[in-house]
DNA sequence: GCTGATAGTCAGCAGTGCTGACGATCGATT
DNA sequence: AATCGATCGTCAGCACTGCTGACTATCAGC
């Protein structure tokens, strides 16, 4: 693609700018995770099942953001990479617990590593402070609550 | 999707709250922009059109970031809005100037407006200097050069 | 007049994310 | 215990994007 630089009518623009943030930062990330055999995605996976034990697929997909559907093939990735496993749960036979093999563990680790410093390189051009304000902004205007959905004031409804 | 509040581990990452600050103003805009019949991308590609006079196909793709065959198709739809116009140049008849119609216009000044209002909305959360440092510092991630395709030497490649 | 490069178009493919359906299982009710 | 509605995982199928590769028309240089 030829990419030029953003032309001023963009480069003020929020969906343009958090648009192609995100695509710099998803190639700075396939290439910094691919040695590792992952990618950003299925890192997430192995962080938010190492951080909570015995987490379903449901879950784990609810804390991730992703849907049901998306986390069987997310998961059937990782099983086939020997770096999580099933198993059905006995308290509820219909949740599968999904774990870290200890060779998902490991592999988490080494990743993790490779992923801070993707991040630092990315957020260079910021001055330390700057950069972590920049995460501070979008952690609050991800997790402010959305206009979306007409808000129901039906209690029932929580 | 059930969308649990992001969860400690992953609300510290970039990717994650690129990716969901993204797909959270995507929504909003959707919403914002639905009674003028057009998209966040379609109105990029208006204010790009208007910004700038006598833009081929192809160079209004370079300024949007999108590639040369999607932006057949957004032409398209905004042609078939009669928003834009596509000519041939007299100077070049291998290229397509697309130009915006007076109902374009018109309705690029309304649609910003809204997408204006939007913003705001979105970035609400944030006092007014961390809202702008928000803006400069995506801006600055976005275009610094990337660390991507091994940087080429070779002045030719310019 | 050739030749190589460029602009627009289209068909086809891959990745993602969703909906709708299904079987298995659960909890509550009767 | 038989039944009913809801939940979990799975899968097929669809839509949307964005790309590659091929094709045509056109250009610029020789």
């Amino acid at each position: 693609m030829t990419r030029d630089a953003p032309p001023e009518v963009l480069s003020s623009r929020l969906g343009y700018l958090l648009k192609h943030a995100y695509l710099r930062l998803s190639e700075e990330s396939a290439r910094a995770l691919a040695p590792y055999g992952i990618d950003g995605r299925e890192l997430a996976v192995l962080a938010v099942l190492d951080a909570h034990d015995e987490l379903s697929q449901l879950e784990a997909a609810g804390k991730l953001g992703v849907d049901r559907t998306t986390m069987v093939g997310l998961v059937d990735a990782l099983e086939g990479k020997e770096l999580v496993e099933r198993r059905r749960s006995p308290q509820d036979r219909r949740k599968n617990i999904v774990r870290l093999t200890p060779a998902g563990r490991e592999r988490l680790r080494e990743a993790e590593v490779a992923r801070q410093e993707m991040e630092r390189r990315f957020l260079a051009p910021l001055s330390g402070s700057d950069a972590a304000l920049l995460v501070r902004a979008l952690r609050s205007v991800v997790s402010s609550p959305s206009s979306a959905p007409p808000p129901s004031l039906n209690p029932r409804d929580q």
